[in-house]
This record gives structure tokens, C-alpha cells and sequence, in this order.
DNA sequence: CGGCTTTGACCCGCGC
DNA sequence: GCGCGGGTCAAAGCCG
């Protein structure tokens, strides 16, 4: 009877880990699909310079890295800006030496468990699927199977990257408060789903397996808003 | 020893 | 011209 629990769970890690299988396939179907767009707007106008995203960070750490999938050279920090205490940290985009991406990173003032980062120009490279796992070994998919791994693990080591949902073209100055009501309504959504133990742990297990078995590598650290189980807003 | 972060200096545009 | 403030440079430092 036990054994039909474990088994019954096994099925549903199988489904779970073929539907993020899927979706992870969709998803650089999205990315693909988001630089097509992209360049041809490019072509288009030269408008959409800077984007927006707001990525929850537990002021635990000043560090001011918001890990998206790409890597970042940091060329500059200012301790101080007039209307914004907290420092803003200045970085270039390292993946390709001609990419001519920027992000400036710093910490909301109305709340300091924010951060904002704002990106300016777009990659003249693709997105760096193949470069986002890591070559560290690392735990084989069979420990994640068989041991009740406690979650604290996953959470700390997986960050999925939901930065396309708070995606924000056009320009910033105009569109600043509008943001502000879709991200939080996106951030509520979210956490909601976020909240709940037992949707996020097979959720991670999941995506555990399926990078492991995709790509027979681990470190994926993509980077996210995170479950914040009480931010007002 | 090499690459990245740190950090103050520097630059440059803008308003007065 | 001058001061201010945001953005960038690059020498020094740090770390594996
Ligand atoms: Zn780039």
C-alpha cells in the first residue's frame, strides 16, 4: 500500500517531468520567438530601447545580482542617486564581447524587498540555453528520485526565471505605475501558486529531473521573483 | 596568474 | 562658466 504511494508518485513525477519538458521546449520556442520579434522591430523603429522587471529579493543580501540567464560584467556602482538611496549597480552584458546590452540594478525605494533591474538594448546573440547548465556533475537524477529530499534544497538551488511575465517593452518614465498594477497582480498570481508546498516541491523535483535528464548536467540557476509568502505589495 | 569586482576618479550633458 | 548628477573608466584588490 505504501509501495502504491511511492508508485502512484512516481507517476506523477513522470507526468510532471514531461510536462516541463514541454513547456521548457516551449519556452525557448517563446525565447525565439521574442528575439524574432524583437528584431524585427529593431528594423522596424528603434523605440524599444528599455525594459523593466521587478525581481523579488529578501534585503538578507546587498549583493544586488539578479541572475536571468545571462551574465553580467559589473562596470559601475553608485553608492547614492538623488531620488534613491540604495545603491545602483551598472553592468554590461559578458556573453558575447560585442553585445552592446546594458542593466543598471537597484533597490526599490517604496519597497526595499525589491529590486528593480532595467535593461537597455537587445542581445546580438541568441539566449545561452546550452550555456545555462553548468558543467557540474553533481547529484545524479536517481538521489532526487529515491531520497525524500527536503525542499529547502530545491529552493535554494533552483530559481526559475519568470522574467518574460514581467517583461515590460517601450520606454520606463510613462509606463511606471501602469507596471507597478500588472507586475503586482502577476506577483499575487504567483505567489499564490507559490505558497502552497505541495505544488512548488514536485514542481522543482520536476525540473530538477528534467534538466538532469535533458541535459545530463545540473546548475541551472535561473533567477525569479520568488515565493515572498507575505508581501502586501 | 587571470578574470572579475570594487571603488574613486573622470567625463559629459544639462540647467542656471 | 560652474556645479550637479548620472554614467563609465580603469587601477587596485580579491579570489580561486
Ligand atoms: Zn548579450
Amino acid at each position: 500500500m505504501l509501495e502504491a504511494k511511492v508508485q502512484h508518485m512516481k507517476e506523477q513525477n513522470r507526468t510532471l517531468r514531461m510536462m516541463v519538458e514541454i513547456m521548457s521546449k516551449k519556452c525557448q520556442k517563446l525565447q525565439l520567438h521574442v528575439q524574432e520579434i524583437n528584431n524585427a522591430e529593431s528594423e522596424f523603429s528603434t523605440a524599444q530601447k528599455a525594459s523593466q522587471i521587478f525581481v523579488k529579493i529578501p534585503p538578507n543580501d546587498n549583493s544586488l545580482i539578479v541572475k536571468d540567464g545571462y551574465e553580467w560584467k559589473k562596470y559601475g556602482q553608485k553608492k547614492t542617486t538623488k531620488d534613491n538611496p540604495s545603491p545602483r549597480a551598472y553592468y554590461k552584458c559578458a556573453l558575447a564581447p560585442t553585445c552592446p546590452v546594458k542593466k543598471k540594478v537597484q533597490r526599490s525605494i517604496q519597497d526595499k524587498s525589491i529590486v528593480v533591474a532595467t535593461y537597455e538594448g537587445k542581445h546580438n546573440h541568441g539566449f545561452p540555453f546550452r550555456d545555462l547548465f553548468k558543467p557540474s556533475s553533481a547529484t545524479p537524477e536517481a538521489s532526487i528520485m529515491d531520497n525524500d529530499l527536503p525542499m529547502t534544497n530545491i529552493s535554494n538551488d533552483i530559481n526559475i526565471d519568470l522574467c518574460l511575465c514581467n517583461r515590460v517593452p517601450t520606454d520606463v518614465t510613462d509606463k511606471q505605475h501602469k507596471d507597478g498594477g500588472s507586475n503586482i497582480k502577476v506577483l499575487e498570481c504567483v505567489s499564490s501558486l507559490l505558497k502552497d508546498p505541495n505544488f512548488i516541491k514536485p514542481l522543482a523535483e520536476a525540473v530538477v529531473l528534467s534538466i538532469n535528464t535533458q541535459s545530463k548536467q545540473v546548475g541551472l540557476n535561473l533567477s525569479l521573483g520568488l515565493p515572498q509568502p507575505h508581501l502586501s505589495k
